[in-house]
DNA sequence: CATATAATTAGTATAATACTAAAATATATA
DNA sequence: TATATATTTTAGTATTATACTAATTATATG
């Protein structure tokens, strides 16, 4: 746990997790997240480098670390989703906002704050919140 | 507003704020946030071109506008400070995780979860939320 | 094999952060 | 006032993240 990501790299990570249904290339990841392969290039060796991704024949994926990572993010990202929503804010402004933040937040933080919710199952989306 | 700082320039601008009962010089600024004076330099000079701080004979303060960038800051800090320690989360650790986003929060939001949290007047620590 | 696709390298750029060392300027004290 | 001290500014360098173009290399497909 406590892991130190940028904003792009959030971004990589969430867009591998939930592109995972077919085989990612760099170039796939490049048109994802509207980057040239170059900046791809030099993002995915980050996240390489940080052993969040891994790269087998040019398919790349998360790491069972950069699962763990994604899972943080994605509880963070709608327990907030979910306290923003609740008072009244617009699902999509909510989602917007919270994107810039989500992979910023202590993973002890957002369990407490899920426990206060009720733990609720689902976020405003109906995706299920916990992943593991 | 919608404002666009980085992290050392809310730092800079809450240290501005909260220490304004004296002179602000260049070498307090420095000093305060923990970075060299050259480094404090090019920080005052960013958010000199910003119109976010102003220097008058040495002495360095908020513009109106880096008030209410201020305000803000500190309307979202206090609203997500008060979420989490009601959540159960330790009002240290909820400040330190709070400085990260607070600056990254849309107005709008934060108005709404103060609102849904029933306008209180004070944060956990007691210090008004609302300041103008 | 030739061509098309994809990946990589090389080179450049910008913004934010941060430093040291030196120079310039200002202020204070003897 | 002259010197010493304090403060600011400039110059130069470095790192990390981001992002680009152009060119090259590798791989795959027809």
């Amino acid at each position: 746990m406590e892991y130190n990501i940028t904003r792009k790299e959030r971004d990589c990570i969430v867009a591998l997790y939930e592109n995972s249904g077919f085989p990612l290339r760099l170039f796939n990841i490049a048109d994802i997240l509207k980057i040239k392969a170059p900046t791809a290039y030099e993002l995915v060796k980050r996240l390489e480098s940080k052993n969040i991704i891994n790269k087998t024949n040019g398919i790349i994926s998360l790491t069972t670390y950069g699962i763990s990572i994604y899972d943080e993010i994605i509880m963070a990202h709608r327990t907030l989703e979910l306290i923003l929503t609740k008072s009244g804010v617009n699902s999509d402004t909510a989602c917007e906002q919270i994107e810039r933040i989500d992979y910023l937040m202590d993973d002890v933080s957002v369990q407490k704050l899920f426990k206060s919710l009720g733990q609720p199952q689902t976020c405003p989306h109906g995706k299920p919140i916990k992943v593991n």
